[in-house]
DNA sequence: CTGAAAGCGCTAACAT
DNA sequence: ATGTTAGCGCTTTCAG
């Protein structure tokens, strides 16, 4: 391995110069420099990030905390998340703490014992927030992602993106539609995560002197064996529901394949919406609609705030707000009763 | 952000003593052991890393080299791989060069100027494998995972994943269930990545006398979209196909997409098997039949490796072989002629 | 059993 | 314009 010593050596300067004319600091002159930098290509030399992170006092990496790669969102927003990072010279550190609390203490316990210089979480749900804050405490800068609980202020300085909204707009296109027999499949817990989208959507029904009631509903899990078996409950003991809101874009495409299942032409006989947009809507036959959710945004906007956070910036907006959500009309819905 | 030498000093010892019982190195006094104990709880001292791995001479990340982390079987792998990684104590960088040849070498400069210790390589067809000899001879352990092509000696270590006789399998399997004319959707280049799958394919339809030729196949990427379209123009093509074989998941599933949109029903009228065995497989309906990969046992065997050079042995067997691909039926295949 | 000291490779004042 | 000098926080001989 090449150090900035021998570097220095073979070009007959000191460390110091080489490290100056690699970064374009303070004075050289341009013959040195072209001695430099002759040396650096011949012993093909790379510097040393760690013993540069150690000098600064600032690793050259950010972490991003997420529950579950599994689920294809995370990947999308990562994507994002390291594209905004690495533009400002960081690398991304991708910390999968699998739903599993002690992964996670280790996961903090090493970013904060300075493998990152800042870390990013997403799902602060699912997420020992004490352990963030202590993190927090001890000086490291922590931003959560996709914050949507409008009731609550956040702990510590957050992205927010206005689910609540989104459970409004996917109620609206399906009323708009004609729909007023609407089930909804929530992918999480009564007082979880999603509770806000499912809000959203109630609080749009009402308005709308729309019905629904506590069997029209069925909370569960994130993924799209759950939305499946979901729909098949829910369809199963309330067969007049035309159309179904579902809090996510995993359970949607459950929904959809419980859909078929059943002989339930989409949209024909059931009109189906979900909300994020990820890929996969897209990909899958009936294309999903949806409403989609500004995740780049929220990506730049956060890794935003750690940079900020980063440098000491004391007056910081503890909570941003993202882009409203938009609604995206694909093969899933359509005019109620066409199909009966 | 508390220093060994601030712990040292509160317990009133000296920091090599405090290094020494948090690693359990040398020999410590009960007494002393408890004292420093005490005050690394109390100053909720955390070792940095970074000093750490400049000090050890290695970071404590292995890199994850992906080409685009948008296909979920990524993640998938990157998650093995994470786990195996973890379980001796690393942390899992992941590197995602989204097929951008800049972004890769940004990435491999920097695990090669050691901000990790080892750099573990997936689907190497789409990486500059120069770049990678190089950072080999920079003394950087490199291990290229899921090699499938077995006329080839791979120029670094690797592990091998036997995806010539998954493309036999497969064939094997619509053969059996009497299908005689099949055709094949790959999702690479002629010359790419997946050719060892459909060379499989092809030659056990030689083996078993049926009949492929040239307008049978369609060659093309590695997504969901690409199988579709492809299945599309290859059934308007040669509509006496009763099945399909599809060299990866991911366009198996636009396969399936494919045939719903055609009004043909799987497996009634067309059976479709892929390869691999991704999560999505069996959450699609109808679920896919599929030849799985050993994708956990390759991380770890990758890992493995990349210990055994990190720990510098010589003797390290530059190619190894996983277990077996394993066929996996589901609901996309079936008896031919059932829906005619 | 514990302390002192050197050094990992680099950066950042401060000198010259 | 270049060199000198301290560290960054930790590990690791080597003494005591």
């Amino acid at each position: 391995m090449t150090t900035l010593a021998q570097v220095a050596s073979k070009a007959g300067v000191t460390a110091a110069t080489v490290s100056n004319v690699l970064r374009g600091r303070g004075k050289v002159g341009a013959e040195t420099r072209e001695r430099v930098l002759a040396a650096v290509r011949e012993l093909k030399y790379r510097p040393n990030l760690t013993a540069r992170a150690l000098a600064e006092g600032r690793p050259a990496t950010i972490a991003l905390i997420v529950s579950s790669i599994a689920n294809p969102f995370y990947p999308e927003f990562a994507l994002a998340v390291e594209r905004a990072v690495r533009k400002l010279g960081y690398f991304l550190l991708v910390c999968n703490t699998n739903d599993d609390p002690a992964q996670e203490k280790a996961y903090l316990d090493a970013v904060g014992g300075s493998l990152a210089h800042g870390v990013l979480v997403m799902n602060a749900d699912f997420v020992q927030i004490d352990e963030l804050v202590q993190l927090r405490e001890r000086g490291v800068p922590v931003v959560l992602c996709m914050w949507e609980k409008p009731d609550q202020p956040p702990p510590l300085p957050s992205v927010a993106v206005d689910f609540y909204r989104a459970g409004i707009m996917a109620a609206e296109h399906l009323i708009a539609l004609g729909h007023r027999r609407i089930g909804a499949v929530v992918g999480s817990e009564r007082s979880g995560n999603h509770i806000w989208r499912y809000r959203g959507f109630v609080d749009a029904l009402a308005k709308a002197g729309i019905a629904h009631g506590e069997g029209d509903v069925i909370f569960g899990h994130d993924t799209i064996d759950e939305g499946r078996s979901a729909a098949h409950t829910l369809l199963a003991g309330v067969p007049d529901l035309t159309a179904l809101f579902v809090s996510n874009d995993l359970p949607a495409l459950g929904v959809l394949q419980a859909a078929a299942e059943m002989g339930l032409a989409v949209p024909a006989d059931l009109s189906v919406i979900g909300i994020t947009d990820i890929q996969l809507a897209h990909q899958v036959r009936p294309a999903l609609t949806t409403v989609a959710v500004p995740t780049e945004e929220s990506a730049v906007v956060a890794v935003e705030m750690i940079m900020r956070m980063i440098d000491g910036d004391e007056e910081l907006t503890p909570l941003r707000e993202t882009a409203p959500p938009k609604l995206v009309v694909r093969a899933s819905t359509g005019l109620v009763g066409r199909g009966r």
